[in-house]
DNA sequence: GTCTATACGCTGATAGAC
DNA sequence: GTCTATCAGCGTATAGAC
C-alpha cells in the first residue's frame, strides 16, 4: 500500500508523540526517522502544530462517523452500546498511535483547531450518554448515575491502546467480546 | 495550614503541569505564579525535573502505603477491592493535580527516578491483580480475564481526577459508593 | 523536494551582588 | 533567599542554492 510522504510524516510523528509527547518531540527527530533533514518537512506540512491537528482531527472524525452510522441504524439501545465498544476496539487496533494522543496531547492544539476538536468530542460524549440513558430505561439495566457510567466506560475505552500494545496476540474480535462483557455486564441487573 | 516555599512551588507546578504538560510549562511561569523570578526557584529545588520527581514519587508512595494497609488487614478479597476504590477516591480528592500526572507526564522522569517509579507502579498493579484473582475465585464473581478486568478498573480510577474536577459538588463518600457499584457490580454474577 | 545556512526566541541553569 | 546579568543549547521556522 502506497504512502505519500505526508502520510509517512504523520505516521512517524504519531509514534514519537505517543512515546515522548508532542512538546517532547522535535521536528529533527521526526525527520531523522525518515532519513531527511528537519527543514525538508516543510515541503509537506505547514507547521509542527499542523501535524498534531491532522492526526487528532482525523481520529475525531472517525469517531463521529462511527457514531452516526450506529445511531442511524435501527437498533435497540443495548445493541448500540455494544456496537460502540466495537467501534473503539476497531479504531484502536487500526490507529493505535494516533489514538493515544486523545488522552492527553490534544491540549496542545491551538485556538481554531482546538475549538473544533472539543466540539466534536463533546458531541460524541453527549450522544454516547444518550444511548447509555436509553439503556437504563430498559428494565434489565441498573439505574446507575449516567455521568459516572459514561465516564467509567469511556476511560476504559480510551486506555485500550496502552493495554492492546502489550497484548497484541489477542484477536480484535475476542478483545471486543471481553470488553463488552467487562464494561456492559456490570450495568445489567 | 503552613506551606513551605518548596511546597508552594510543588503545588503550583502540579497545577501547571496538569494544564500544559511538563514540557509545556516553563520555570518562569511557575515562578511568576508565585510572584518571584525563575532563578530564585533554585534556592528550593535542584532542577525542573526534580519537581516532577517529587510530585510523582509522593503519589506513588501514597498508593503503595495504602495497598500495604489494605493487604495487612484481614479482609475478604471483595472487601479489599472496595477499600482499593476508596483509596483511589480519597487520594484523587486530596491530590487532584499531582495525581493527574500519573496518566501521562511520568514518561518525562529521568533514569534513576524513572526506574523507581516504574517499579512501584508494577508492584502496585501486581498486588491489585492478585486481589482481583482472589475475588474471581469466590463463587459469586464472574471469571473474567483478570488482565482485562484490572486494566478496565484501573483506567477508570486513573481518570477519576478529570471527572471529579467537573463535579466537585458530589461528596467523596457518595462518589466512592457509586464507583464501587459501577466498577465492581459488573464482576459479580 | 531536499539540502545548507541562518535567524531568533525561549528555556534551563549558573554566577555573583545585595 | 531573592534579585539581575548572562550563557549555552535547542527548537521552530525561513531563505535560497541545487
Amino acid at each position: 500500500m502506497y504512502k505519500s510522504r505526508r502520510q509517512q510524516i504523520l505516521g512517524c510523528a504519531a509514534v514519537l508523540f505517543r512515546k515522548k509527547g508532542f512538546k517532547g518531540t522535535s521536528l529533527a527527530e521526526i525527520a531523522k526517522e525518515l532519513g531527511m533533514e528537519a527543514p525538508s518537512l516543510y515541503n509537506h506540512i505547514k507547521s509542527k502544530n499542523e501535524i498534531l491537528e491532522a492526526l487528532l482531527m482525523d481520529i475525531a472524525h472517525r469517531f463521529t462517523r462511527g457514531m452516526e452510522e450506529i445511531n442511524g441504524a435501527s437498533l435497540a439501545a443495548d445493541q448500540k452500546l455494544e456496537k460502540l465498544v466495537g467501534l473503539h476496539v476497531r479504531l484502536t487496533v487500526d490507529h493505535t498511535d494516533a489514538i493515544s494522543l486523545v488522552t492527553g496531547e490534544w491540549v496542545h492544539l491551538k485556538k481554531p483547531a482546538l475549538d473544533d476538536y472539543i466540539q466534536l468530542r463533546n458531541a460524541y460524549e453527549t450522544q454516547f450518554k444518550d444511548i447509555l440513558v436509553q439503556c437504563m430505561k430498559l428494565d434489565y439495566f441498573n439505574p446507575l448515575s449516567p455521568d459516572i457510567a459514561l465516564f467509567s466506560i469511556l476511560s476504559s475505552l480510551h486506555w485500550l491502546y496502552s493495554w492492546y500494545d502489550r497484548n497484541r496476540d489477542i484477536s480484535p474480535l475476542d478483545l471486543e467480546k471481553e470488553m463488552v462483557q467487562c464494561l456492559i455486564a456490570g450495568l445489567r441487573s
